[in-house]
DNA sequence: CATGAATGAGGTTTCATTCAT
DNA sequence: GATGAATGAAACCTCATTCAT
């Protein structure tokens, strides 16, 4: 897991323009690769390919493909914690700050569906790759520490009722969006209807936010 | 998907009980297999292996690994309804019901991890194999139905409120259960602590029975 | 090389009706998958299937795959054999005998496609089971000596030249009909032009005829 | 059919010659194997140890086996028209020019038998590759054109009479030397002598010559 | 007479990776 | 910094053939 040179996106240095964008070209073309095809069967031919590179300069900056699958990993982490720095949930009200966190969960899965699918992969992996990340603090949610004082505040103005957990709260919030996006194609070929259709999904998420406000609400 | 003259389980005539025995072994080798490795890290030498059989022998069964991956997919669903068949919802009062939905779907998904990650797998492919079953409607839960007459009944013993959607609700319920079960490892992982330390799974089960209770109940 | 039983055309003890009816299925079978595909290209199993039979029957039957092709070779050469007999070249005057004999064998090819490929299959393997077979002999076409007889009648005639060797003769005739027939594809390829238009395969019959009849006559 | 980047013998640019050795080499490779044993009998690993080749690299050069025997093909047939192409009838008098166009034709077949069993493989493919070929224009013989002009000079000479057809000619020709090679090995074994003995051969085109003079001269 | 079950060897093709420049 | 050439290992799949009944 060495990380040539360093990471493209943090780089001081004035190191070439060329390798860097080199090295974010690869990047995005393997988080494409991956997400639509597992980490099995991701092809770092392909991922050359997409990236309009020679193969062997994937070697060069990213070491093996499991690097690079972990690469592609911590981007994405890295990308989903600054969309959650952009919420201002401590200056909304309580109610509101609730189904905004709903809203922006499931919109962010939404728009980032390579998000769903590269971390389905790491799972079947059992974590293996981000177990041996560096900067795996860096990737704890500060939207826990957040939804705890947008509770707690709830609760002080008595709208919210006592003991509810942020962290299992931040959890089924995740789950009820990423499920329903994850599981979407089984889900429509059994229920023989198009789960994505725009209705539904304006029911999926009306419902979501229901189930949630209904269980905080005093 | 030629499944040779019927499936091993409906068999009447009295046919050589080898070929039943060698098609379950090829399909519990090819479950366990694909389940922790996805469909593309899946070896057919390893399946072969698994099953203590000629790899040829795979072929002349199930025609191709896709074929083989829907074959362990629809007896995987099939097992799953077969489970739900012992559930009855409707010989139990509302509120229990309920709960024993949540507790049902939380156990089932817990001890029989394979469903899990097949089903990433298949919508890893985006249900390419499961959209070519020939009996994907007999796939389609019979719970959904049985949810609506509960909640049917909570309402007219006004215990629920009214308007929930109970294809929503199932949804809803397979994806709290499934989520923290499924994104166990990378949640651990980055939350820091064991997701499946007997206590946190305790609490887990407790907060999405109250969740959703919380939202059905007036 | 060893025939089971016996053929199954020249049974004299009676035998079971079916099982002569077996070997002639596999037999018409094999000629069509052997003419179609050549030997390497041939499948047992895609025999056993077209002949409507199980696999294990043309072991039984055959023993082997290059003995089975052997057998069918040998057939084809005695259907021809059998159509040549038919004819009567010797009854018929000198001229009009030539013409029937090129017309004679343009047909057959013609309508007998899998001659051609059957022999090209066995070329390609340098006449390996024809040699080895029993009943080569029976193979010699009577047409070379009949064909002598003509040219001498032709010759007493005055019509026909001296000095022609009617080995060579035939050998031309087969020549001329069996190379447009068994490469027209990529004649007809490499010319752009369909040369098995009904238009094309009467000026070809009627060149060979003349082109033949150009060089006997005197 | 891709060929990387052009063909090798095309090449201007000064690129690596152990390419273009590489590709000559397996080419060279596949057209022994390819003649010897046909499509479907030759085997890849073959085409690799003959050229003293790793394997994946002819996948890396030629794509498929099928792509690699159409580019066998298209150089076969680059061989040929370059020989023809040494050909010059047009500076020869009529009849000596049949002579050696009839002459030219048996030699080079006889020097080339790999030609007739390419041709034969791809004629049981019913021309496929050569359907596909992108080159397939360049394949058209100059010597058709060629004949009809010597055609034209010994009719105008009064030697030749009217009415002769080049392509049928050209064909005609063909067929006489293809044939008698092509078939050798079945002929021989069933007249049960040697066709390829030197006196036989030298009879035999001695008896070519004789049919087509016999049937372009008044 | 006939068949379904089973297999070892080997087929084409693919893959991540390294070499040489 | 970048690339085309090359490879060993192993992937999926196929084949002629035999076993057991």
């Amino acid at each position: 897991m060495k990380a040539p040179k360093d990471s493209p996106t943090e780089t001081l240095e004035p190191r070439s323009r060329d390798a860097d964008r080199s090295q974010l070209a690869i990047l995005a073309a393997a988080r494409e690769e991956f997400s639509q095809l597992g980490l099995a069967g991701a092809r770092m031919d392909s991922i050359a390919t997409r990236a309009g590179l020679n193969k062997r300069l994937i070697y060069y900056y990213f070491g093996s493909k499991d690097d690079l699958f972990l690469a592609v990993l911590e981007r994405t982490y890295a990308d989903i914690r600054e969309a959650e720095q952009r919420l201002h949930l401590d200056e909304i009200e309580p109610v509101e700050a609730i189904r905004q966190l709903v809203s922006f969960t499931w919109h962010y899965y939404l728009e980032h569906p390579e998000f769903i699918t590269l971390l389905n992969s790491e799972n079947l992996h059992r974590a293996a790759h981000l177990k041996r990340s560096e900067r795996i603090q860096e990737m704890n949610s500060p939207l826990v520490q957040l939804l705890d004082t947008v509770l707690e505040r709830g609760r002080r103005e008595n709208l919210f009722h006592a003991g509810v957990d942020p962290v299992q709260l931040y959890i089924s919030i995740a789950s009820l969006c990423y499920f329903y996006l994850s599981n979407n194609h089984t889900l429509s070929a059994i229920f023989g209807r198009d789960l994505r259709a725009p209705k539904a999904m304006a029911q999926r998420l009306s419902h979501m936010t229901d189930l949630v406000l209904g269980y905080v609400l005093r």
